[in-house]
This record gives C-alpha cells, sequence and structure tokens, in this order.
DNA sequence: ATTGAGTCCTGAAGGC
DNA sequence: TGCCTTCAGGACTCAA
C-alpha cells in the first residue's frame, strides 16, 4: 500500500527513464479509475516531453513541456512498472501481454513503456495546468510536507490544541501531514512512545505551544519515513530483477501488523495489540506507548 | 465546525 | 476442494 515511502522510491525509479522523454503512445484502457480520466487524456499527453517529475504528498507530478501537469495517486494498490529498457536494468516481465488491471500503458521516446496497473482502482490521474498545480482541487487541501521544512514543533502544536480526535487520526488528516499512512503513523507513535488513542491534543500545550511529546515526534515521524525510503530504494534494485514492482518495505516494521508479537523494545515484556480507529487498524504496544 | 461513518474496489485470507 | 464472508486501505462525500 504506497504511503508516502513508497511514492517516491516509485518517483525516483521513473525518473531516469521518465525526464527528457516524449510520449509518443498513451493506452487509456477504461473510463475512469477512481475517477474518471479527463477529457481528450491520451490525446493531452501525446507527443509532450516531460520535464519534471516531483511529489507532493502521495501524489507523482509528471511535469509536462506544454505548461501542463500529469497527476498520477496510486491509491492503495496501484504499481507502475518500467519495461522494455535497460536503464533500470531490464525489466521484462510481462511484456508483450496485458494484465486485466493494467490501465494505463505510456510509450516513450526512448523505447520504454510506463505501465500503470491497479487492481482495486483507489488510484487517480488527472492533468492540471502547471501554474495552478498548487490550487488544483486535490492538492490545494493538502497540509505540510513531513519532510520539509514546514513541519514544525510550532505548526503540530496550533493544530493539535483543542482537538478531540484522538492521535491516529490527526496524524492520518492530509490537511495537517500530507503524505503519513496508516503504517507509518502506527510506526511513528510507537517510535515515539505514544499510545495512539490519545487525545491529539496531547501535543499542546493549553495555550496551544509544543511540548516534549511535539519534539518528540517530529523527529521519529522523518526518521521512519526516510529510513522506509532508503528501504524502498534497495528493494527497488532487487525487484528490478525479479518482477519490475517498485518498493516494498514490511521486512522493516517494528508494529505494523504484529498483533500478539512481542513488543521489540528492549527492556519491554508488552505484547503488540490492535484495535480499530477511524475504520483502521492500529497496531501499539499498551505497555511502553502511553 | 469538527468528526465519524459510509463508499468505492478486488484480491487475499480465513472459516466451514 | 471450493464457496462464502471478511478485511485491507486513501480520500472523498455526507450526516450529525
Amino acid at each position: 500500500m504506497p504511503e508516502l515511502p513508497e511514492v517516491e522510491t516509485v518517483r525516483r525509479g521513473l525518473e531516469p527513464v521518465l525526464v527528457g522523454a516524449s510520449i509518443t503512445r498513451v493506452e487509456q484502457r477504461r473510463p475512469d479509475l477512481r475517477i474518471p480520466f479527463p477529457e481528450n487524456f491520451s490525446a493531452r499527453l501525446t507527443g509532450r516531453r516531460v520535464e519534471r517529475l516531483t511529489r507532493r504528498a502521495k501524489y507523482i507530478l509528471v511535469h509536462l513541456d506544454d505548461g501542463t501537469t500529469l497527476i498520477i495517486h496510486l491509491g492503495m494498490s496501484g504499481r507502475i512498472s518500467i519495461i522494455g529498457t535497460g536503464m533500470l536494468g531490464a525489466f521484462t516481465h510481462n511484456q508483450g501481454g496485458r494484465d486485466a488491471h493494467d490501465h494505463v500503458v505510456l510509450r516513450l521516446s526512448n523505447g520504454a513503456e510506463i505501465v500503470y496497473n491497479d487492481p482495486r482502482r483507489f488510484g487517480l490521474m488527472d492533468i492540471a495546468v502547471s501554474a495552478a498545480l498548487e490550487s488544483h482541487p486535490l492538492l490545494a487541501g493538502l497540509g505540510v510536507e513531513p519532510l520539509g521544512p514546514d513541519l514544525t514543533p510550532e505548526l503540530l502544536a496550533r493544530h493539535a490544541a483543542g482537538r478531540r480526535s484522538d492521535l491516529k487520526s490527526f496524524l492520518l488528516d492530509q490537511r495537517i501531514i500530507a503524505g503519513l499512512g496508516n503504517i507509518y503513523v502506527c510506526e511513528a507513535l510507537y517510535r515515539s512512545r505514544l499510545n495512539p488513542a490519545r487525545a491529539a491534543s496531547c501535543l499542546a500545550t493549553p495555550t496551544g505551544k509544543p511540548n516534549a511529546r511535539t519534539s518528540v515526534l517530529i523527529p521519529h515521524i522523518r526518521t521512519v519515513l526516510n529510513e522506509a525510503i532508503e528501504a524502498g530504494g534497495s528493494t527497488l534494485r532487487d525487484y528490478a530483477q525479479t518482477d519490475g514492482s517498485l518498493g516494498y518495505f514490511q521486512h522493516r516494521f517494528q508494529i505494523y501488523g504484529r498483533e500478539g508479537e512481542p513488543c521489540l523494545s528492549p527492556a519491554c515484556r508488552g505484547k503488540v495489540r490492535r484495535t480499530v480507529q477511524a475504520g483502521r487498524s492500529s497496531f501499539f504496544c499498551p505497555v511502553c506507548q502511553r
């Protein structure tokens, strides 16, 4: 399930193949994903050269030479594969044949094919005017980038003050911090020794100033994301030799998915518990997360 | 105004 | 073995 680190890994994998190349052919194999494809989707992309590839939260942004930007979200089952180039080390699987869930195929001037596959179709694509990208409906309401300079103790405390929702929901709220998903919220709270059921307001003093918890949590968010991005980078190479998928981190989880197993903290005898918050699983150690 | 519940979708996994 | 049910999850929409 792609969260920020996996999306960033995909972006980095695509960058050397896409940037500088032109899109020579677009194969759109169904009318919609989570939302309909924009009008004339194929025609608007065909012939365009890719100038830059960036990321905002969990969105991949493909900046094109005509002042438009292709916006891609992977949802939860979206995968992007590169086929038929030696640039990432021979992705050759599946070449020629199409999977039923290969929804978009971009043929590039350098001979590569970019295949978007998404069984559950929670992903989406849209095309925006680059100059107005930040005000696009999908991006306008997004909060700060967790790895950028805007995530400060002051900002987090200001949003947390007076909040009645729990920490878990607060950190999943893309309008505050953009890019965190279920897994990395669990991991960051575990490392911070914070119980996901606590009130979000515990991150602020009564006057809305940062406290000790705020300054513990932020570095853990950054560390877990950065470690995951690094792990994605290494598995990217592994995957290039097997099936071509990009991004895979689950061997690094310290808490997520470990219900009933012992807490990994050296001195802790707790067992990992699972609860459901906001319809999503929370994994935590009831002994050391308070 | 927040906040929670419902919704979309399909493959995997578990139960019988 | 195979059918059936449940669950996973991002982010939007709608109701309280």
